[in-house]
DNA sequence: CGAATTTGACCAGCGC
DNA sequence: GCGCTGGTCAAATTCG
């Protein structure tokens, strides 16, 4: 449905560098859009202005029966709403820093339970608060969960 | 006690 | 113009 680059992990074809390229850790990581102080769609409690910001969204599909994939961020849940496509409900996270406005979405394939599509919008301006070493063996971890 | 989570309500965009 | 879907906030609750 959308445009943005799509990974997929449960084939055989991850990138683990694309998703290295939202980890401030990476010195190529500035440079896929200094336009980190967009401005998104808030709720409409207040004055709210919707801005014509492009905001950058990536997905990454893979095979894990847990959701919570530790990226070393810290995410804050915000919501859970039910989408038609899915009988299972998608949860929407949050970086939960000062300024950090990094957006994160959780969805679960209706068909295959295993399959989670992990949503990442917009980019952390601030270093990881928990580096993992085992980055790696975790994206190497799901790629072992190929059954095929 | 502080922070994160839960759940319902509210709002905006799109379709009809 | 109304209704539906999707997305976010906010207050209360729970967890550490």
């Amino acid at each position: 449905m959308e445009n943005y680059p799509v990974v997929f992990s449960d084939g055989s074809s991850v990138s683990p560098s694309s998703i290295m390229m939202m980890n401030p850790h990476r010195p190529s990581y500035s440079g896929a859009d200094g336009d980190d102080k967009e401005r998104v769609k808030v709720g409409g409690k207040k004055g709210d202005k919707k801005e014509g910001t492009k905001k950058h969204k990536y997905a990454f599909q893979t095979r894990s029966q847990v959701d919570i994939l530790d990226d070393g961020y810290r995410w804050r849940k915000y919501g859970q709403k039910t989408v038609k496509n899915s009988k299972f409900p998608r949860s929407y996270y949050r970086c939960t820093h000062k300024e950090c406005n990094v957006k994160k979405q959780v969805q679960r394939s209706s068909k295959d339970d295993e399959i989670v599509v992990t949503t990442y919008e917009g980019m952390h301006s601030h270093p990881v608060e928990k580096f993992i070493e085992n980055f790696q063996n975790i994206l190497q971890h799901i790629q072992t969960y190929n059954p095929y």
